[in-house]
RNA sequence: GUGGCCGUAGCUCAGCUCGGUUAGAGCGCCAGGUUGUGGCCCUGGAGGUCGGGGGUUCAAGUCCCCUCGGUCACCCCA
C-alpha cells in the first residue's frame, strides 16, 4: 500500500457524476451573476506573499495556513492563494479598470489546515467583488445575489448572519474598549484568546471557547460605537434586505477571519449540514484593502461561497442533483472494418452523443456495455450489415429493432432521441 | 498543532472477543449458459504482501509496541 500513490491530504479526486454537478454549479453561478453585470476575472493561483499578508498578519489564514512556495534561492516570496479577494484587489490596483468594477471568479484556494468534513486543503469557491461604490445598495445587491443563488440551487435551510464592524474613529474606539474590557479580566480569558487579544481584540469576540463565553457576552456592543455615517449605512443595508424580503439575523459577534473587513460583514450558515463547518459563504466590505495593496483608496464589497460545502448542504437537503450526462447512442460492431469509427465520427459531428465498445468483444458483451452506457438506441453492425451497407437500430427501452440503410442512419435516428436532453451540455 | 474512532478484494463489510489447516460474503468486473443481441436468472473466473514495520509464539488477519493513512471533532473558516 505504501507503494501506491494517493491524493494529497485534504484533497479529493472528483469523478462523474459528481464532477458533472460541479460543472453545473459553476455554470449556474456564471449565469446568475452575469445577469447582474459582473464579468469574470481569472487571477493566478499564487501571488507574492505580501499580497496575502495584507489580508491580516494576525489571522490564522496568514500565520499558519499558508501554502508557501519555496523559490530556487531558498527564499519564500510567493504562496498559493488562501482566498481570492486579495488577488482581485491586486488585479484592480495593478490594472485600474474603470469604476464601478464588478468582477466574479471561480476556482480553487489552498489552506494548510487539518482536514475534516467540509474543510479541505484545496477547496473551491465562487465569488464576486464590487469596487468603487460606497453605496449601501451595493452591499444589498451583493448579499441578495448570494441569497438568490442558494435559492437557485435549491437550498432552503440557509441563514444569513449580518453585522457591521464600523470603520474609522468609531472602530478605533470600539477596539480600544474591547482591549480594556478583556484586559481587565485577563486571568479569566482562555490562553488562545489572550494571544488573540494582543493581535486583534475584535477577533476575541469570535471565540467559541466555553470559558470565554461569559466575558464575550459581557463585552461592549459594537453597535454603540458605530459612527453616525456607519450606523446610517448599516441601516440602509437592513432596509434594503427588508425590502427584498431576505431574512437575516443580526450577529454582533460576527467579525470574520480576515482583518480587512470594515462595516458590513455577513455569513451564510447551512443548517441542514451535519458538520461543524457549516458556513457555506461569507463576505463583507473592505474599504481599505485596495489602498493597502498599493492602489487608490477605493472601497469594495464582495463575497465568496464554498462550492464543496454548498454541495454537501445540497446532499443534506436532497437538492441540486447531478445533471444527466452520458450518451444517447451506442455503437456495437463485430466487424473488422472501419464502419464503427466512421459511424461514430459522423454522428458526433452532427452533435449526437455517441460511445462504442472496443477490443473486438462479443456482441453480447458489447450489448451489455450499451446497456450500461444509458444510451437510448444501440446501432449494430455485424457481418451482415457490413456486407449490405446497413445498420440495425435497436431501441434499448422497448420497441422493435429495424435495419436501415447506412446513409439513412442519422435521419432515422433523430426522431428516436428525446429532444432537448440531447446535444447540449 | 491536539484529541476520539477506524484501516481485511475495485466498493460495502464479516472473520479479531477465547491465536491453529488453502482468508470469506454481497455488489461490481470478465467469460459461458443463447456459435449475431443488453436488462432478470444460473454457472465459472480474475482480483487480497489482512495499511506498513517490529515483537510475543511451534503458529498472528486475530495479542503487544511503533508508524503511516483515513475520518470526525477542537481551533479556525468556504
Amino acid at each position: 500500500m505504501s507503494e501506491t500513490f494517493q491524493a494529497p491530504r485534504g484533497t479529493r479526486d472528483i469523478f462523474p457524476p459528481e464532477s458533472d454537478r460541479w460543472r453545473a454549479l459553476a455554470a449556474a453561478f456564471a449565469d446568475h451573476v452575469s445577469l447582474a453585470g459582473y464579468g469574470q476575472v481569472i487571477p493566478p493561483m499564487f501571488e507574492d506573499l505580501a499580497v496575502f499578508s495584507r489580508v491580516g498578519e494576525s489571522t490564522d489564514v496568514v500565520r499558519k495556513e499558508m501554502f508557501v512556495l519555496a523559490a530556487r534561492d531558498g527564499e519564500a516570496h510567493q504562496a498559493l492563494r488562501p482566498e481570492q479577494t486579495a488577488s482581485v484587489c491586486r488585479m484592480f490596483a495593478q490594472h485600474r479598470p474603470p469604476l464601478p468594477w464588478k468582477a466574479w471568479y471561480a476556482g480553487p484556494n489552498f489552506r494548510y489546515e487539518k482536514p475534516q468534513k467540509g474543510r479541505y486543503r484545496q477547496f473551491d469557491q465562487v465569488g464576486l467583488e464590487v469596487l468603487g461604490p460606497d453605496d449601501a445598495d451595493v452591499d444589498v445587491e451583493v448579499i441578495a445575489l448570494a441569497w438568490r443563488f442558494y435559492e437557485r440551487v435549491g437550498l432552503r435551510q440557509v441563514r444569513l448572519l449580518l453585522n457591521s464592524l464600523g470603520d474609522g474613529p468609531g472602530r478605533v474606539r470600539y477596539v480600544e474598549a474591547l482591549r480594556v474590557h478583556f484586559g481587565a479580566h485577563l486571568d479569566a480569558l482562555s490562553e488562545a484568546s489572550r494571544e488573540t487579544l494582543a493581535q486583534n481584540p475584535l477577533r476575541v469576540l469570535d471565540s467559541k471557547r466555553p470559558e470565554d463565553a461569559a466575558l464575550v457576552a459581557a463585552a461592549p456592543q459594537l453597535a454603540d460605537y458605530l459612527s453616525e455615517p456607519d450606523a446610517e449605512h448599516f441601516a440602509r443595508v437592513r432596509r434594503g434586505l427588508d425590502a427584498l424580503g431576505i431574512p437575516y439575523q443580526l450577529e454582533p459577534r460576527l467579525v470574520r477571519g480576515l482583518d480587512y473587513y470594515t462595516r458590513t460583514t455577513f455569513e451564510f450558515a447551512a443548517d441542514a449540514l451535519d458538520a461543524a463547518q457549516n458556513a457555506v459563504g461569507g463576505g463583507g466590505r473592505y474599504d481599505g484593502l485596495v489602498a493597502d495593496l498599493g492602489g487608490p483608496a477605493v472601497p469594495g464589497v464582495g463575497f465568496a461561497l464554498g462550492v464543496d460545502r454548498i454541495l454537501l448542504a445540497c446532499d443534506a437537503e436532497g437538492a441540486f442533483p447531478p445533471p444527466r450526462a452520458g450518451v444517447e447512442v451506442f455503437v456495437v460492431s463485430t466487424t473488422p472494418g472501419t464502419e464503427a469509427v466512421e459511424l461514430c465520427d459522423e454522428l458526433r459531428r452532427a452533435g449526437v452523443r455517441v460511445d462504442r465498445a472496443f477490443d473486438g468483444r462479443s456482441m453480447k458483451s458489447q450489448m451489455k456495455a450499451a446497456d450500461r452506457s444509458g444510451a437510448v438506441v444501440a446501432l449494430l453492425i455485424g457481418d451482415r450489415e457490413a456486407a449490405e451497407r446497413v445498420v440495425t437500430m435497436r431501441p434499448m427501452h422497448g420497441g422493435e429493432q429495424r435495419t436501415v440503410g447506412r446513409d439513412d442512419v442519422l435521419r432515422e435516428l433523430r426522431p428516436m432521441l428525446d429532444g432537448p436532453s440531447g446535444a447540449d451540455h
